[in-house]
DNA sequence: ATCAAAACGGATGCTGCCTCCGTACTTGGT
DNA sequence: ACCAAGTACGGAGGCAGCATCCGTTTTGAT
């Protein structure tokens, strides 16, 4: 009441039930089957018709977007945990790590990813999403070389890649173990003073 | 005649013209749209039908690999010049940048490679190819090794990984730029006693 | 209880995949 | 030149997924 500027109804309440039930069987279906899941089956597992689906998120990148949502938050989280660290090298590299594995949420998500990263396309509900994740790599960057840890010709983006690379290689199927050789050899690319292996 | 063993039949001329026409065909599709291209579309500009496509190749996979026969046979003629060179961290480095611009030949074709390469698939008409690149790739890093000049805990397979990567994200439409920076960051990752920039 | 706005969902048209099967073509022999 | 046997062809068709339209139902407000 009082000079209440709110002339707007309430939100109806099925709207906020299907919502929830697409996002719920949504996430399932990205996990089993990866992001190029049938949008179709989602649907009907929800128990919801296509164009409601379609309604709430007109693309398949939006619907993507607002199932990742809850992982950036536990990103976002993660920050925190990191930036107590006394080490920026070591803040560096768990950070990394921290997105490598949010990029390895669903199977096939770096390809979408990087579509939006490149940006030029600011109605993808992934881009924002990603010029903070690389802002965010950056300033880690810039505390480790600060430190002298970080070769100065590395940038935020350029880490930014090289995680997306591996979480992309990580989605075809590779061995854990040829994972590891590859992160090792990445971080000998970004390092500075380390013993020559 | 003789004590001829053969008696075959002498292979048909329509079947040559259309599997010619179809590599024709398939290679121009492959370039403009990327290995995901419509099959049928590719059948019906090859003057064809869906199923001789199909017969002729069974699967998307058998297709690629026949139009990437040709240039798999550029690569190896490539090094034929590459061996020439004296430097075995000259020859390693444009070894990788010949087999970066292979793997780019279409755009999305990275996935398919590394399901191949993860082999376990022996009937994949890509896998062979794949395992040859590394054996390769494994040859120019222990040259490059026995001259000091790489880390003694790089493998071929982590560079062909690397390579594949790099591929890939080019694949994607990042800048020139970022990619000159990524395999900067890649080098400094297997070189020994680099200038720490 | 009633109304209008808001949201729903089945039906639909489209594209691409892949296979079946009747037909047409090529080869080798006469 | 012709024929028979075998080979390859290609249109038709079933299936799955995408995305949209529009008549119907649900919902919140009065």
């Amino acid at each position: 009441m009082s000079a209440g500027a709110q002339r707007e109804r309430k939100p109806r309440a099925d709207v906020q039930r299907n919502r929830a039930a697409l996002l719920e069987t949504a996430q399932r279906h990205f996990l089993q089957h990866g992001v190029g899941t049938s949008l179709e089956a989602v649907a009907k597992e929800a128990g919801v018709g296509p164009a409601t689906l379609y309604r709430h998120f007109p693309t398949r990148e939006a619907l993507l977007a607002a199932v990742l949502q809850t992982r950036s938050e536990e990103l976002v989280a993660r920050q925190a945990d990191i930036d107590q660290l006394g080490d920026p090298a070591e803040a560096l590299e768990q950070w990394l790590r921290a997105m490598e594995e949010y990029f390895s949420a669903f199977s096939g998500l770096p390809d979408p990813l990087m579509a939006a990263a490149r940006a030029q396309e600011p109605d993808n509900p992934l881009t924002i999403p990603c010029h903070i994740l690389i802002s965010a790599t950056d300033q880690y960057v810039r505390a480790a070389q600060l430190a002298g840890r970080v070769r100065a010709s590395v940038r935020g983006h350029d880490l930014f890649l090289a995680a997306c690379s591996v979480a992309w290689i990580k989605g075809t199927g590779t061995e854990e173990e040829s994972l590891d050789r590859l992160r090792t050899l990445i971080a000998s690319g970004y390092r500075r003073q380390d013993t020559q292996a």
